[in-house]
DNA sequence: TGTACATCAGTGAACGCGCGTTCACTGATGTAC
DNA sequence: TGTACATCAGTGAACGCGCGTTCACTGATGTAC
């Protein structure tokens, strides 16, 4: 049956919001198209009405994924303000047990940077442009600018910030299950290192 | 036909290495057994010979994996003695375009640990126990240690160092192919961070 | 040492299964009159 | 505003394909005598 444009923009929406959390849950090549279709509530021949391919819809959910982890910079759906204060929030949210165990609605690059890598092509510039643009607007962050292009040190500031985020997050998921114990550390230790300790905020 | 023990010993060994290049280049869901019994000179039946199953094989191939990295602390292959030249050649030839390049012979870490969160269960274990080591021999190296147990200040340094380097790599990979200034800058950026400027090493 | 034979590493066809994609079909939507 | 009809979003069976795994078979190895 047909359906009516706004429905079916709707249902693209869903597709994309399915795809862009189970993608970042159980990776690109975990997750079949009639997962994605069924969890939006739809079946999967249709997926076609809205996307070329699998690749087209992986393109489209990644560059979603990005969209969402702009707003509070680190996906862990906290934004409290900028300034210095902000920033420590958010480095505390992206370094926290909870975006740990919840990677479906955590940071795309944590959870897909290197199924990007090895993907390529297309894929590889949505990823180096919302890379770019985190970096970029992290810098601002840390200058406590608005608008503008950041300093080369601010940008520098970031770049570290940012691996040693993403290294930390990776490598306190792939000792979740075997050592929580040294998962715990991980994060602890490197809230600790980026931001101080736990009274200062 | 049957071959002898030594023979069979060393088509083990053949597979495991196959299996370990491979999927640190591909993801563990990017290589089927039939392309690691075929790299290794063999075909896929007699894979069960040797192991259990497809996870066996993968929990086998990371832990090789991780002994190889052990070595030179960080997959590159260069192994410049112990002491702060010795770690700063690590580190150089870690976040290098060399090892961004060539994730078969480099970090199991930066390669494989977002998919072993996802396997979680025994594969999580061995990577808990790679990056443990990892960790308490960085460590070491960093307070000049030939052994013995490092200082808790020792291990938050070392666990900064390697969640750089790995969050690092990762970030230059996915950008590689989409922007390779970014990805160069990058490394040049958390190389100088790590160790300090060139002109320094 | 020589011989007969059980062992078993490796082969390759075959299996069931899940994947991405296609396509004839359905029927509500939205438009032309 | 009503009516007739073309459109097309969504359905679900079907497809070819590659995967992990199994298994009857082969024949050199290594052992018992």
């Amino acid at each position: 049956m047909k359906v009516s444009k706004a429905q079916s923009a709707e249902n693209r929406q869903g597709i994309l919001d399915a795809a862009s959390r189970l993608y970042r849950e159980r990776g690109l090549s975990g997750v079949g198209v009639a997962d994605i279709t069924r969890d939006a509530g739809l079946t999967h021949g249709g997926l076609y009405r809205h996307f070329e391919n699998k690749d087209a819809l992986v393109r489209e959910a990644c560059a979603r994924a990005f969209d969402w982890s702009m707003t509070p910079l680190d996906g862990s759906g906290v934004d409290t303000g900028s300034g210095p204060q902000g920033l420590a929030a958010r480095v505390a949210g992206y370094l926290s047990p909870q975006h740990r165990d919840h990677p479906g609605e955590g940071c795309p690059v944590a959870a897909l940077a290197v199924d990007a890598a090895r993907a390529g092509g297309d894929l590889s510039e949505v990823f180096a442009q919302g890379i770019e643009r985190n970096i970029e607007r992290f810098a601002r962050v840390i200058e406590g600018l608005e608008q503008g292009k950041p300093s080369p040190e601010g940008r520098a500031r970031a770049t570290q910030m940012l691996a040693t985020m993403v290294g930390g997050l990776v490598l306190a998921r792939a000792t979740a299950a075997g050592r929580p114990a040294l998962s715990d550390e991980i994060l602890a230790t490197l809230r600790e290192h980026l931001i101080g300790p736990p009274e200062q905020r």
